[in-house]
DNA sequence: CGACACATGTAACACGTTACATGATTTG
DNA sequence: CAAATCATGTAACGTGTTACATGTGTCG
């Protein structure tokens, strides 16, 4: 729903049209997240479709601007008022990447890990040079923190991925033959087995953290 | 794509019909993250027409299970070997929540910061409770990998946030009293989440790794 | 029997992307 | 004039979600 409440957010400011939407939405994000034309247009018709803005009509230029209702403002400020929450997001392609790794046989694990890490840390150096050039303005304010927020969670990606090969690194020691011979090609049909394997004491190491 | 390699990744394990693949997709993942069973049977249906996978013969009991193919198996493996790309990934919608509130007229930026930082830390607390019981087989290390990498994800949104109400902070002062306040203090009200507010790119011990 | 879990599917919709078609205006 | 940019739209497809329809098997 970003797209949807964003176009709602930059039609408070005043009436605008589709081609100018997509401009300023970029703007305001610093060309990081290109925003395509066509699911403007799209999204501003099922935006009228609710209610939520009204199409002014056309100017000479063949513009179309649209202006928010009274109905789209509340829905704005219920979208600023509420925090986004965690199942609202995607799932996290890498973490299932990995998950699904670690049980995949002919897969290493490590080798996934290490050209993650990477590729991430290539992007965080990218990101890092587009932070140079930096005034002090509103509008710069709000591209940067974009920017910021996306190398925060680059940081934390290169943290995780070290956590894992670190976990993996531990799991291997801990069972010296690997031996478990990966998935049994056995399997009934109509069991959906649950497969109760062994389970090891794991030593509490530093996972204990920011709970507070 | 996720759940499409996903899957396909399950089947790379043997072959698998679709309740099971559902069942086995969120016990690696530890319920994280459900998979709704419609688009199981869809993605499965897609990635035969792919050629990727294959139908196998209806057992008695009306399971369907599918096979995974040399194309399908050749699929997985560049999966595997290549990175997931920034730009592969959905935009943040937390920060294009922020970035048009700084510039929409009557939203309090502070009080949005505020509201999402106390839904991320409830989230982390949930996210540390359910790693409470935590023993050290192989797919529980799959699932614990997924939610401690939900962890950093919650923990590095905490950090940005906090650096977001430093930021505006600090641009507020400087917009009330123009004469640039050279030594102010760095950090918001609270940093409940250590760990660093410098770049990991700052250390150059880290940096040298992975490159090869 | 009736409820529930298992199992497979379809339909409809929201959202996002890519590509294409169509004009108007500006500019080299 | 030709090309680029501005501006609006449509079509098709992939992905994800919700809901519904349809069966079978099991168990109290």
């Amino acid at each position: 729903m970003s797209v949807r409440h964003g176009l709602l957010a930059l039609l408070e400011r005043g009436p605008r049209y589709g081609y100018q939407l997509r401009a300023e939405f970029e703007r305001t994000t610093g060309g990081t997240w290109p925003l395509n034309i066509g699911q403007v247009y799209t999204t501003l018709a099922r935006l009228e479709r609710d209610g939520l803005v009204r199409a002014l009509p056309e100017s000479d230029g063949g513009q179309r601007p649209y202006e928010i209702t009274p109905a789209g403002r509340a829905e704005l400020a219920l979208w600023f008022a509420s925090p986004i929450e965690r199942g609202d997001r995607p799932r996290d392609e890498l973490a299932i990447k990995l998950a699904l790794a670690l049980t995949t046989p002919g897969v290493d694990v490590r080798s996934v890990v290490q050209t993650q890490r990477t590729a991430t840390m290539r992007t965080l150096q990218e990101l890092t040079r587009l932070k140079g050039s930096d005034p002090g303005g509103r509008e710069d304010l709000a591209w940067r923190l974009v920017l910021e927020s996306m190398v925060f969670q680059a940081e934390a990606e290169v943290r995780w991925l070290d956590h894992c090969e670190a976990s993996l690194a531990r799991f291997a020691a801990k069972s010296t033959s690997p031996s478990p011979a990966a998935g049994e090609p056995d399997h009934g049909p109509q069991s959906t087995v649950p497969e109760p394997e062994e389970s090891i004491l794991d030593e509490p190491t530093e996972t204990t953290r920011g709970t507070r």
